[in-house]
RNA sequence: GGAGGGGUGCCCGAGUGGUCGAAGGGGGCGGCCUUGAAAGCCGCUGAGGGUCUAGUGCCCUCCGGGGGUUCGAAUCCCUCCCCCUCCGCCA
């Protein structure tokens, strides 16, 4: 969430900034609460000054054995009076809560301006489109017909949107999880982490996802808990009320998780392939940085993820989301898209963001700078490195032959036991 | 699921109705000592909020969360959450 002083202070920026997200956001009536709020709390913490004296006061009379009665009905009558209007402040702390919650965060000056995607500017392209001297097919048609994807038992055993992996496609699935950790935790120093895949409540709250996006998220039933969106859930919130000392900083983690979206919202879009799941598997970074560096944290970050498509051979290009395409919670995103030649277009595989400290404030996440001064917010960063299976996908379609079989990427092969070339799988059902 | 014990500051830990925001230790910061460091010694060191004359100011809140009793709660009561031990069940 936003500071609320720093809304105070400069009404006019934070105006003018969360226009260009567009959208309509409480900000007036937040500003209105809050001055309603300050009045309450000054005239709360007159009460209590008063209460808490003439309490002494009454400590004071019983030590020397005097009586008392008359002042504790006075005190008495304060407390009562005292009472009610702590309640109305309570009330007013709660709205106030709220609003904050359901605000989103600033974008940051460099971010394009735009109304929606298709103001996302490209800011850079890797490797050649791979040029096919038949039609490439897109990956669902590829992965059945090679047997690797079962998406009629997936349905029955669950339902729409989900997918069984077979054989080598189950295998390819495993040897790129492996190989994206190898790559993060031996190359660029990430420790890798396995956490929960169901949280609570109030990680959702300090990632963001909660409360506005409750209709997102997959909620487990007579529990208070959900299934993780994304890993950055539970490992954004491994330092929730926690500060930090400044030489812990930066914090680099990753994590391999399934993913679970309820997708509502989204009928009818990618209806084939594994593009849009239920649940799908990702591998993803999370950076805790100071906020003098964020940003140069968040080009090393979208390197990172980068250089997992780069050692695939996966033609790919980075584009940096303009403000009305930006989440809810992000200052600034990079979205990388790898080129899918079966469908003739470029899918998101991965988003590379800087939270500054919108998330480090909802989740209370902080730092001692050196030198014993007060607490501060760190930053938060996060990206998928990347997401698992619109990589295989994008393998399927990119490294496709004629005859319908797929090269293994020559960096796969030592995770697939030295296989080369998948072929139709020999099931006998 | 049953029985018991516990949750206190950055960390550990004392504190069972009244100057208790809280002993003590650790850590951190500063100083002394030292060629430098360690050790030793001395001092400082919680967080959040409100307010103005903006000060090394004044005030309020915070001892797991919420509620209650009381003139007054870390301390008493209720409730919820979490952790530990034993038993049961279990991959």
């Amino acid at each position: 969430m936003l500071d609320l002083r720093f809304i105070r202070e400069h009404p006019d920026l934070v105006r003018e900034k969360l226009a260009r997200r567009g959208g309509e956001y409480p900000l007036e009536q937040l500003l209105e609460l809050d001055q309603l709020r300050r009045k309450l709390i000054q005239e709360v913490e007159n009460l209590r000054h008063e209460r808490k004296k003439a309490s002494e006061a009454i400590g004071e009379l019983k030590r020397k054995g005097k009586d008392i009665t008359a002042e504790t009905t006075r005190v008495k009558e304060l407390g009562e009076r005292l009472k009610s209007l702590e309640k109305e402040l309570q009330e007013i702390e709660a709205q106030v809560k709220t609003l904050l919650l359901e605000i989103p965060n600033l974008p940051h000056d460099s971010v394009p301006l735009g109304a929606d995607e298709k103001d996302n500017q490209v800011v850079k392209r890797w490797g050649d489109m791979p040029s096919f001297d038949f039609t490439p097919r897109p990956h669902w048609e590829i992965g059945e017909e090679l047997g690797i994807f079962d998406f009629v038992r997936a349905a029955k055993i669950t339902g729409s949107r989900f997918v069984v992996y077979r054989g080598a496609g189950a295998m390819l699935e495993r040897a790129l999880i492996t190989f994206m950790l190898d790559l993060h935790t031996r190359a660029h120093g990430y420790r890798e982490v396995l956490p929960p895949f169901i949280v609570n409540e109030a990680s959702m709250i300090g990632t963001g996802q909660l409360p506005k996006f409750k209709e997102d998220l997959f909620k487990l039933e007579d529990w208070d808990y959900y299934l993780i969106p994304t890993a950055e859930v539970p490992v954004t919130n491994l330092h929730r009320s926690e500060i930090v000392p400044e030489k812990a900083l930066p914090l680099y983690y990753v994590a391999y998780t399934p993913c679970f979206r309820a997708e509502a919202g989204s009928h009818g879009r990618d209806v084939r392939g594994i593009i849009r799941q239920h649940q799908f598997n990702k591998v993803e970074l999370v950076k805790f940085v100071s906020p003098e560096n964020s940003y140069e944290e968040l080009e090393t970050l979208l390197l990172d993820a980068e250089e997992v498509l780069q050692k695939l051979g996966l033609p790919y290009r980075v584009v940096v989301l303009c403000t009305g395409d930006l989440g809810f919670s992000a200052a600034k995103t990079y979205d990388i898209e790898v080129w899918a030649p079966g469908q003739e277009r470029f899918v998101e595989i991965s988003s590379c963001s800087n939270f500054e400290d919108y998330q480090a404030r909802r989740a209370n996440i902080r730092y001692r700078p050196q030198g014993g001064q007060k607490p501060r917010f760190v930053h938060t960063l996060n990206g998928s490195g990347l997401a698992v299976g619109r990589t295989l996908m994008a393998i399927l379609e990119n490294y496709q032959q004629k005859d319908g079989t797929v090269v293994v990427p020559e960096v796969l092969r030592p995770y697939m036991g030295g296989l080369e070339v998948i072929e139709p799988q020999d099931f006998p059902v």
